[in-house]
DNA sequence: GTGTCAAAACCGACCAGCCGGTATGTCGCC
DNA sequence: GGCGACATACCGGCTGGTCGGTTTTGACAC
């Protein structure tokens, strides 16, 4: 893929508007009023609107997926993985808020092959996250009293909601906010002492 | 037969046509013609498509506050009221998870006086449910380390990610999940007895 | 340096089509 | 004969996308 300014102020203002607005609610001629480019580049670099959309997901796939397997390379007991990669997940998210935002938002205005392709990608990560607490409760440290897949929703939940409350300029720090709901998740997730 | 269920025929064909493709990308010909009515008809009930969409905001939030002053006046210990209450919410939210799809979409669709409304409606909402953690964290029932602020939005996160992945053909029943998220939330409420 | 020239980058007027909304008319019923 | 409940034709405005043309860039010869 080419560097060049236009793309990446097109995909930035792309972001901000879409985040605030919602991808079917913004127009082009907004996007590239904002960035301060004509119609003419911003279809010089990019096939279409559902293109500029599709870069937005491809990127914060591609940049989970890495730290993912990065986080899963570095090894560590399960729990221990576990927690690094709900924090990174949540810190990632909060970096990333807008982006973040689009991709929960906009998933069903891309067109239907790249939106299969963004749910593989999705389900992919997914699995893996659910593959951890599967091993997890193999070890006999975490329940298994709730479906596998509930627990990965309960945990994404969080991530997903972020953008409706976090607020950048608030008192809450990021770090501090990304172990508070790991600890949460992590909390509900362990077993109760209670007799099986 | 086609007497005034114009409105309702409306309204059922706008929730999941706004709930599949969104509020901007569904136009008032495709929800009319869903309906099986006309334009003019639709128009006769209606001002506009803003009018339809408060309307469905309106009716859930009507019935979430109405089910919260019901559970609450019941009466019971905190935890207990809590407890009805979160998994009240659930259920309800599964009952009307595409209107719930919609809550959370399209708010930002909604015209500048109507989005307050929603938004001063649904804070009025966290408000007495936070109060009721509150009660219970003075109870020493809660934990206290955590932003109120926080573990409400904890909550939340999971009525809102429901549309996301339960599945109403799937296997898992409507009450048993709203019971098990139940669980897993006041699970990682509930003050760890590690000694202090 | 300078001239050459093709390709890449960029411009902006333009288009067909759909959008939400309306004006006017028709119909059955009190 | 008036009034509420619809139907239909229509409107200006905006949409995503196109296209012929112009400018900028960069490699190369001299």
């Amino acid at each position: 893929m080419k560097d060049s300014h236009v793309a990446d102020d097109v995909t930035r203002a792309a972001v901000e508007l879409f985040a605030r607005q919602g991808y079917a609610n913004t127009s082009v001629q907004q996007i590239v009023e904002a960035a301060g480019v004509t119609k003419g580049a911003m279809y010089h670099y990019f096939e279409s609107k559902d293109d500029l959309l599709f870069g937005i997901y491809e990127r914060l796939l591609t940049l989970q997926k890495a730290h993912l397997d990065e986080i899963i390379a570095r090894g560590g007991t399960t729990d221990q993985v576990l927690r690094a990669v709900c924090i990174d997940v949540l810190e990632t998210s909060i970096d990333s808020m807008e982006e973040g935002a689009v991709f929960f938002r906009s998933l069903n205005m891309l067109s239907a092959p790249r939106q299969q392709e963004v749910t593989r990608r999705r389900r992919a990560y997914h699995d893996e996250f659910a593959e951890l607490i599967s091993r997890g409760q193999a070890e006999g440290m975490y329940r298994s009293d709730i479906p596998l897949a509930m627990l990965v929703s309960h945990f994404f939940s969080d991530v997903h909601y972020l953008s409706h409350w976090y607020s950048p300029e608030g008192p809450e720090d990021k770090t501090l906010v990304a172990e508070q709901l790991t600890d949460l998740f992590l909390t509900s997730l362990r077993r109760t002492d209670v007799a099986t």
